[in-house]
DNA sequence: CGGTATCCTGTGAGATACTG
DNA sequence: CAGTATCTCACAGGATACCG
């Protein structure tokens, strides 16, 4: 009987953060809840229908917490779970490197760089 | 005339190591280069196609170096390139807490993961 | 051994319209 | 405002066979 899942860890990481737009949610919550509407904004290539696939996703994995508020206009925010929390560190060096990445690639960073997570 | 491209900068990042498959080869190249032939052992699910492609991948984007000898038969050999190394602290990271992941979801690692990065 | 070339299929993901 | 439900299709990715 065979119950080995995992050649290497990181793949357990890449179950939880591996989708298409995780990441880059989950680098949006780092400075705290957002709004649907407010994430849409931040990602305005990412259509309704997978940011809600990939947010059900996250808040399955134990990652994001989902607060829906019963009002009219409904309110839903979403944020970094205590678990999330965890993956702070990941998070930052992901963008970090991607930062210095573009500036190593393309000299100028504000030309091709909308914002920085860091300075948000 | 609009130059963006990025809408923060980790998409950047998993531009190089987002696809399906590299966030795994990276982290099997941190311990030195290795065959195709080992990396194929080492990641037993993974097709001939998507292994040469995604190091193709890797190879473009500079953080993966190949090396071919012209012998009898044919030897590759692939490791991390000068700039790949720079993703070395966001691999490790992404190894710790898979690993953590595990021990946490499924209490003894031993059954569901083959090897730890950490102690290969 | 390492890699390409075909073929073929499943599904990731967009567009659109609708609901509470 | 936030989220479903369909419909649709491109293409990621598997299986197989062949090449230097």
């Amino acid at each position: 009987m065979e119950k080995k899942k995992y050649n290497i860890s990181v793949e357990a990481t890449l179950e939880v953060i591996g989708g298409k737009w995780k990441c880059v949610i989950l680098c949006h919550l780092i400075n705290g809840k957002k709004r649907t509407s407010e994430l849409k904004r931040l990602m305005p290539n990412i259509s309704q229908k997978m940011l809600t696939q990939q947010l059900r996703e996250l808040e399955e994995s134990g990652v994001v917490d989902r607060t829906f508020y019963h009002e009219l206009p409904p309110k839903v925010e979403y944020e970094l779970s205590e678990y999330g929390h965890s993956l702070e560190a990941i998070l930052h060096a992901l963008c970090n490197w991607g930062e210095t990445h573009i500036i190593k690639t393309y000299g100028n960073k504000e030309e091709y760089l909308e914002k920085s997570i860091l300075n948000e």
